[in-house]
Parts: C-alpha cells; structure tokens; sequence
DNA sequence: GATACGTACCTTTTT
DNA sequence: GGTACGTATC
C-alpha cells in the first residue's frame, strides 16, 4: 500500500489508522535510536568489564558484605564452592537472597568465571530476578552467564548442536496449539479415533514420555494396554511430523538436549567444560529428563548446587519426580553430598506457620523432619469461614476485601485469593464486579493464545519457516482470498505427490513443472506465494517490528478484525498493539545477545513467554485471583484460600491414592505459606458444580489443623 | 462457507 | 451452568 492511499485512509475513516501512519514515522527515529543505543551499550560494557577483573583482581570488593545478614544456614550454602550440595529451602526462608549472594560469591571470593555459571529456573520471571538481583549485588551487567529458564538454556544449546541428533539448527518452537493440531493431523492420518481417544489425553502420554526420556522406539516396547498402545503410534508419527515441519515443541526442547548429552560425548565434554557450576531451582520439579541433564553437565566436576522443597512439589501429575530431591545423595554414591536445611522463615506469622505446619506433617513422603519457624510472633488469629455457598463465600470475601483496603489500609494488590480449579474464579469475578473491586486473574497462557496473536504469529512463523504448515494452514485463507480448507487438501495432496512440502509448492509454484491445479486455485497460489515471498525479502533488511508492520498493512488485517468482530474488534486491536510494543521491547532488550536478534530469535522468545511474564504495572492495586498451582513463589500480605471442600480439594480423583492425595496436600501447604500477615480459610457447604448442587463437608485439609489455631467464623 | 442448534465435557499447566 | 466442538442446513 502506498503512502498516500495510506493518508487518505486516515482522513476518512477511524483514527486506528493514522496512529498507524504516525507509528510508521515514529519507526524511522526509532530505528536510529536503537541503533545509537546499542552502540553506547557496547562501550559501556567494555568499560564496565575492565571494572569488574581490575576489582576482583585487587581484592578492591570486600566479600564479608556477601554475608550480612545471612543466618547460619544460609551462609553455608553460600560459601560452598566445590562438590554436590542440595540447599532444602523451606517457603519464606531466603532461597533467592541465598542463591544470589551464592553466585556473587562464587564470583568475586572464588575468582569463578560468570562464564562458567549455569543458573537454571523453571520461569522466566524467576529467572529475570535472580539475574536482576544478581546484577545489582554486582553492580556488573553479567551477560556471559548463562542465568535461565530450563527451556531456554535447551533452546540455546540446541541451536549449536541439534544438527548432531538429526535435526536442523533453524528449528522452530510450535506451541500447545500447534502441537495439539499436528496431534489431530496424526491420528487423522493413522485412523485413529478421536472420539475414543482424546488428542488431549494422547499429547499428554506422550508429554510424559518425553519428561521420562523415552523415544517413540522405546515407547513402543514398554508401552501397555491399548490407549498406550495407540499413544505408540501417534507418537512415532507425531516426531516425524514435527521434523518435517521443521519444528520442535516445548518438551523436545528439554528432552532432546538430555538426549544430546546422554549420546554426544564430544559435546558433553564441551558443555561441561564451559559450566563449570551449576545451579538448579525448585529441584522438586524437575523431571527425569531436566535431572539428567543436570547429572550430564555435572558428571565431570559434581559441582551440582540444587534448591528446592519437597514439600512444594505441586508437579508430579506434569512428570516431575519428587524422588529427585528426595534421593538426590543416592545420585553420589561416591561423594560427600552436603545437604542444608533452611527452615527459618521470614515471611508469615506463627500462627500461620503453625497452621502450615499442621497441615505438612500429615504426609509422610517427606525429606525434612523439622518444620517451618517463624521469626515475626503469632500475629493475627488464622480464620476459618464456613460459608453457606459459593454465593455467600464470594460475598465474604468481597465484604472481607472492602474492609480491608477501607479500614484497614491494606492495599489490593497486598491481597489475593487462591483457588483449587480456574471455573471457581467465575463467582468470584462477579461478586468483585458487583462491589466494585478491581481484580486481575491469572491465566495460564491467555495472551498468546489469543485467536489475533497467534494470526499474526502464525504470519511471522511461516516467513521464517516455509515448511511450518501448521501455521501455513492458518493463514492461507486469512484474510479470505479463496483458499478454503478443501483446496489446502488439494494443495497437500499435490505436493506430497511431488514429495515437497505445501509451503514450498506455494512459494515456489512458478518453478515447478508439471504441476495439476485448478487453475482458478493455481492463480491464488501464485498470489498468495508473491506476498509471502515480499514479506521473507523484506524481512531480511527489516526489524521484526517493521516486518510486522508490513504485514500488518498488506493484509490489511485491522480491517479484517473489524469486519469479522464487530463488536470486540477495538479489543483485538489493542491486543495486536500490546504485541507490537513486545516486539519493541524485544528489539532493545538484553534477553538474548546482539548476533541473536532475528526472526526465529524472536518468535522462540515469544514462545517461550507466558502471561505470567508481563509487567508487574498491570496489577497494580487489583487484588489477585488465581489457583495454587500458580501461586507458588509469590508471597502477599493476606491470603484467601477458598473452596476448601471434600472433594473439590483434594479433588475426588485423589481419593483413592496416596501420591495423589499427598500433592493435594502440598498444594494446600504451599497455599497457607503464601500468606505474610493474614489467612482466611474457607468453605461452602453446598456448591453448583456442573449444573448440579452438592453438598459438601469442609475439606479432610482443614478437619487436619487443631482447633485451637483456628478462629471460627460464619459468612451468613 | 456461514449459521444454528445439539451434545459431550468438565483438574491443576512453570515452558 | 457454561463452553466448545461437530454436524445439519441453507
């Protein structure tokens, strides 16, 4: 589209299109800003790298400062250099504190290299703040070390080494959308039922199997019974789907490096010679596969530093092995595995502590042997509310959450409410939209698997790779130019004939001879090839930004959101918008270095990203709503744990079994230690639960706690 | 290819 | 009670 007809746009219709002209403009600035600013960057860090040896090197950093403040534990697992060590980091007892003067101690006492240092979390946002926090004890930006998510840290080694194990270094990521459509291609493809066996179900098996490093040829000889046996075949067919579409999904992404390490000695050598420390977060969590990939790197040199609590293992139902953490000596026969237990907690109020407490020493699966002391005194009365439905419990804790922030001055974002399962937040939303209450839930994946996201994503991921057709699928008729789903049959039909994929056949149509056609479909491929094939030239002169843009106007997909929603299209937009300022974001951003800026950089970034990981600016005074699996490594000055009922939590299908019944219980535990100052446990007596109403008697979790640290109450 | 209705379903989800 | 998906119909 030219700039004028741009303009003229502008004057007649809304004005989404002028701040389009204007965000154009604006581009070009931008660019040059950049540009300037990671100049200034680089000199920076030159400057600051010289600071830092010359300080280390003169002994000029005074390292006692690294253990101010540190009680007796804490400060023996900062201090420990050489060796396996498991760290057992009770909630609320300073694990980040400690691992971060760890690192800057390893740093500046040992003369280690930030180089040599692999820090490995499961979140990002976990991730950002030891990395944060390591750097401003440092006052250094420490980009050689490698502090990251488990995925991430994968997908870097395995841009350098996956050709090594038959795969293409240009790989992309598919997310569960993508991944659950190539599950459905499959079982389409192998007849197998859909109805009988749900894709779901079927992604999840092979997920798991993936957490057990098992492949599809070791699958298939252990595999039992008949569900299993079909997950067999699915699974053989699904990897090779994904290889030809050149992509991976998140599992593959740790199971593939363990896979790397396990049979490429020559870069097992490598990598262990480059991480010469390593340290695992939230070891409880960890699969069979994330554990061996961390014996693999620390084989060598056994400098295996691992934080965790077993008894905040929520995880087990995705594949994590609690037996990691709990039998993490046995992995030493041979060495003298040092274990530290931290048990001071900082965080809550006895009273709430003793109620954690009563609660935890139910199970029996457990490490420790001591539990949680607290350092605050008892502080408020713990309370216990019997409501008589949801209704009324939604009303209390609305009640509850006005005096609070009236009365008692505590700010909304100090407060949230847990919930076992996300369809009770439902009650709750509209009791808080009732009072006025302003309120944020917390959403797995929520924004990326926006239908407008994954559209404009879907653009970008098959520019970067044309073998995508996933992604292929999904844009070929998006805006409508005639390509429905029967013609993409056609098209794949055609090209598995020709033994190419679809994505070339249309980005190469004009080359290949002899192809069959309609010839009214053949034309819209050509079309369709010619856009595509502007956007992958463009693309190589332009930022991610300005691709998207182009896209964006080429399609004209603002118009399509309007025309196709009328009613939330302002919305969508808005949603594209928040994309676009991402990508921004992105492009002067540190998250990766400078040579790995492009396309598929950044398309794996976004993969990669959730939610959770958006800034902290949006909760701002809005209380919290989310369910405990979510909640874990937060913290808030009051807590409501809701929905405690038999059945509900721990849900019926833990009834029957013991492993089950005592994650259920972790999971309330790691509830209750969320709470700084003030608990409200709840319960309804009767609750709508698909359609019907049930009676329910309060959870077996609270019946657990002595009456005597519970305060009574009754939400009328 | 869009719409309208019937029916099957219904944990938790760091990436 | 709500939804998400599939099929029947135009």
């Amino acid at each position: 589209m030219s700039q004028q007809t741009l303009f003229e746009f502008a004057d007649t219709t809304n004005n989404c299109i002028s701040e389009e002209v204007e965000q154009e403009l604006a581009d070009k600035q931008r660019q040059k800003d950049l540009e300037l600013k990671k100049k200034q960057e680089k000199e920076k860090s030159s400057v600051r790298k010289k600071g830092l040896l010359k300080r280390i090197l003169e002994k000029d950093i005074n390292t006692e400062e690294l253990l101010t403040d540190l009680n007796t534990a804490q400060t023996d697992a900062v201090k420990h250099k050489d060796g396996p060590m498991l760290v057992l980091a009770g909630a609320g007892s300073g694990k980040t504190r400690t691992v971060t003067r760890r690192i800057a101690y390893l740093i500046y006492e040992h003369g280690v290299n930030p180089y040599s240092i692999l820090a490995v979390t499961f979140t990002n946002k976990a991730a950002a703040e030891m990395r944060e926090r390591v750097e401003s004890i440092l006052g250094e930006s420490l980009k050689g070390m490698w502090i990251s998510t488990f995925h991430s840290a994968c997908l870097r080694i395995l841009r350098m080494y996956i050709d090594r194990v038959g795969y293409e270094n240009d790989f992309v990521i598919y997310d569960v959308d993508d991944t659950e459509k190539v599950i459905k291609q499959s079982m389409k493809a192998l007849g197998i039922d859909k109805e009988k066996y749900k894709p779901r179900a079927i992604k999840s098996e092979i997920s798991m199997a993936k957490a057990e490093q098992m492949d599809p040829a070791y699958y298939e000889t252990v595999c039992e019974g008949d569900f299993e046996e079909k997950v067999a075949f699915v699974y053989k067919d699904y990897q090779k789907r994904l290889k030809a579409n050149n992509a991976l999904d998140f599992d593959d992404l740790i199971f593939l490096t363990a896979k790397l390490l396990d049979e490429d000695e020559e870069v097992l050598k490598r990598l262990q010679s480059k991480f010469k420390y390593i340290m695992i977060d939230e070891y409880q969590d960890t699969n069979f596969a994330q554990h061996n990939f961390a014996m693999q790197l620390s084989r060598a040199h056994k400098n295996l530093f691992v934080v965790g609590d077993d008894d905040q293992s929520i995880y087990e139902w995705r594949g994590a092995e609690i037996e990691n953490i709990i039998e993490f000596e046995q992995n030493f026969p041979d060495d003298d595995v040092k274990i530290i237990d931290m048990i001071t907690n900082y965080r809550s109020s006895d009273n709430i502590l003793e109620v954690a407490n009563s609660i935890i020493c139910k199970n029996s699966y457990r490490k420790k042997v001591e539990f949680l002391q607290g350092i605050l005194g008892p502080g408020e009365p713990v309370y216990l509310v019997e409501a008589y439905d949801e209704k009324k419990e939604a009303e209390f804790v609305a009640r509850t959450v006005v005096e609070l922030t009236y009365a008692e001055g505590v700010k909304a974002s100090d407060i949230v409410v847990f919930y076992r399962t996300h369809s009770q937040s439902r009650v709750l939303e509209e009791t808080f939209i009732k009072n006025a209450i302003p309120y944020k839930v917390f959403k797995g994946t929520s924004f990326y698997e926006r239908m407008e996201i994954k559209d404009v994503l879907a653009y970008l991921k098959f520019v970067a790779n044309p073998r995508d057709s996933v992604s292929l699928e999904r844009i070929i008729n998006l805006p409508r130019r005639g390509i429905g789903k029967k013609a993409f049959e056609k098209i794949c039909i055609e090209a598995q004939r020709m033994n190419i994929c679809a994505g070339e056949l249309i980005l190469r149509i004009n080359q290949l001879p002899r192809i069959t056609l309609p010839k009214a479909l053949h034309r819209k491929i050509i079309d369709f090839g010619k856009l595509i094939n502007e956007f992958s030239k463009f693309a190589e002169e332009n930022t991610v930004y300005n691709l998207i843009m182009k896209i964006l106007t080429d399609i004209d997909y603002y118009e399509y959101l309007r025309k196709t929603f009328e009613e939330n299209y302002a919305e969508r937009q808005e949603n594209v918008k928040e994309l676009l300022s991402t990508i921004a974001d992105f492009e002067k951003s540190d998250a990766l270095d400078d040579e790995g800026r492009t396309l598929k950089e950044f398309l794996s970034y976004l993969t990669l990203l959730t939610d959770m990981d958006k800034s902290d600016d949006e909760y701002m005074e809005r209380v919290s709503l989310m369910t405990l699996h979510s909640s874990k490594g937060l913290e808030f000055d009051t807590v409501f744990l809701t929905g405690m009922e038999e059945g509900l939590f721990p849900t019926f299908s833990a009834f029957d079994d013991f492993k089950k019944l005592e994650e259920e219980r972790r999971l309330a535990y790691v509830g209750v230690t969320r709470a700084k100052r003030q608990l409200f446990i709840s319960y309804a007596t009767q609750r709508m639960r698909f359609g019907k109403t049930l009676n329910l008697k309060s959870s077996r979790f609270v019946r657990e706690i002595p009456v005597e640290l519970l305060k009574m109450m009754i939400a009328r």
